[in-house]
DNA sequence: AAGTTGCCCAACCGCCTACGC
DNA sequence: CGCGTAGGCGGTTGGGCAACT
């Protein structure tokens, strides 16, 4: 949480402002006005949830839905962190599709279901080995997280540059005559995740992504890694409760 | 065709926390 | 070290739209 630490970019200038600098800034404000009469937070929200390059739009597939369900079990409603593991997808997005959509699916596959998979398996065990049960995979979850952050993070400079690289190709378009269907045009070269593509996979693994590289998603290869693990619920559940009985088995014994 | 209801989603709000002075 | 500022985040709201009566 808390204000990510902006200036630590590689390539962006730290101290004091230079009379150069000002002269720059003064003659870009004097040249295209003072700007929106928007506030800093308002802008960020619209970019980040709006016109970040490389968002996809439109409904969610299965395989989002079923990660989406799977991470706000392990991690609940932190949508933040839930959307690092969808770069496509804004965290508004995922709050709203969850209070809109799969908050009722889940409750109407509760009410229908009450048995399901895992959860039966589950409740077929002790009370301690449900609840153990329940501790360690919270544990994998966060020890997949933290290595996803830690081990597998990508250079912060390089998913920034690429992020200027777009913005500014998109202001220049932006200022070139039939600027709209170029800028779209550059954004959508420059994202490489158009729907095609993001849909694909859940995971973009474009040049472009989030200017905040701090939600940076982890590399491809962990993600497969994280996908897979989180969607092949079933078969890990089965194979877990088992290996979680043998466990409290020879806990018992000892 | 007009009115009502329900849904969706972009934007706002308030809290928390890190940063800078 | 304390305080003000500003960014990040989750919760909530309300406008727009489609479906229904």
């Amino acid at each position: 949480m808390g204000r990510p630490p902006c200036c630590d970019k590689e390539g962006v200038k730290k101290g004091p402002w230079t009379p150069e600098e000002d002269i720059i800034l003064v003659s870009y404000i004097q040249e295209h006005g003072p700007g929106l009469l928007r506030c800093s937070k308002s802008c960020r929200l619209r970019w980040s949830n709006y016109l970040r390059p490389g968002i996809k739009r439109g409904s969610f597939t299965d395989q989002e839905e079923r990660l989406i369900v799977h991470l706000q079990a392990l991690l609940g409603n932190r949508w933040a962190a839930i959307a690092s593991y969808l770069p496509a997808r804004t965290d508004n997005d995922i709050k709203n599709h969850w209070n809109t959509h799969l908050k009722k699916k889940l409750g109407n596959q509760a009410a229908n279901v009450p048995e399901n998979g895992s959860r039966a398996s589950c409740r077929s065990v002790a009370k301690g080995r449900w609840e153990k049960c329940l501790q360690t995979d919270v544990g994998m979850a966060k020890r997949a997280l933290s290595e996803a952050l830690a081990v597998e993070r990508p250079p912060a400079a390089t998913s920034y540059a690429s992020s200027t690289e777009n913005i500014s190709r998109l202001l220049q378009s932006w200022l070139n005559p039939g600027r709209c269907a170029a800028a779209a045009a550059a954004a959508s070269r420059g994202s490489g995740t158009s729907e095609s593509a993001s849909s694909q996979a859940s995971v973009s693994t474009s040049t472009v992504v989030c200017p905040n590289e701090d939600s940076s998603p982890p590399s491809p290869p962990l993600m497969s890694y994280l996908e897979s693990w989180l969607l092949a619920e079933d078969e890990r559940q089965d194979v877990f409760l088992e290996d979680m009985a043998a466990i409290s088995d020879t806990c018992n014994f000892l």
